[in-house]
DNA sequence: GATGGGGGTTCCCATTGCGGGAAGGTCAAG
DNA sequence: CTTGACCTTCCCGCAATGGGAACCCCCATC
């Protein structure tokens, strides 16, 4: 199957693919006009790189899953070593960004949000410290 | 005071400050020898760009919201929607980081977590879908 | 045979907000 | 005069794509 369609089937983008392919997550056979052709099993890969994706992993996560994946002899303590050390960087994240969003929401809930000039969020944002 | 001086007291690096400059947000008055000069104007300036950076405004919102802040005639209102935009947008990412580390925090629970090949963090990132 | 259309390929640029570092000007102290 | 500590501009890299150019391939139709 060439490459549009393996985008179709996997939910990637063509671009994405290929990108992946620069970064060594998957690898494609070549047809002799140069043309990628994807077999059922790299479509396999490509969904797992989705999933990985789609729970935010960066590459070299994925590059380290896709590796375990294929591990017959892998221990499952390494996978779960990197999903917790990823949820742990999500979850500072997502904290860090609630708490910007708390202090905006009170500062905001302050705001008359009218035609007067004065504002409690510039007024925070002009502080001296 | 020169740029190093200016970042101390900002809480902002050199290159920060020449970067903001190329976006727009400050300007620096200039000595014979090309060095910048700031002034305690531009010090405040600064400071209102790390405030803000802090509540991770993107730098676009920054210019705006330095802009409604020089103009004695501003609505507050618009600096309001600004801000409120703004913590849509954060509530929104970080719910879905949230989600994320849920989902994921729930398969790493069953995971043993040992030396056995078999992880159910695999088994989701190889489903079908 | 020529043309058009719809694939494919590689490669470069832009995004966001910086940090690193090179190459070179400036200035004061020793 | 040299050293060192500043300053300047400019380019590269990061993460993970999207956009688009320039060009190749193949098939169908005129």
């Amino acid at each position: 199957m060439n490459i549009s369609e393996a985008a179709r089937r996997s939910g990637l983008s063509a671009k994405m693919i290929r990108h992946y392919e620069t970064q060594g997550l998957v690898t494609a056979r070549r047809l002799e006009n140069g043309y990628r052709d994807y077999a059922e099993a790299d479509l396999a890969v490509l969904r797992f790189i989705r999933h990985a994706r789609a729970l935010a992993f960066p590459l070299d996560d994925v590059r380290r899953l896709l590796a375990l994946w294929r591990d017959r002899n892998r221990a499952s303590a390494d996978v779960r070593r990197i999903a917790l050390d990823h949820v742990a960087a999500l979850e500072a994240k997502a904290e860090a960004m609630q708490a910007m969003a708390h202090s905006l929401r009170h500062l905001a809930a302050h705001c008359h949000g009218d035609g007067r000039p004065d504002c409690p969020i510039l007024n925070e944002l002009e502080k001296n410290p």
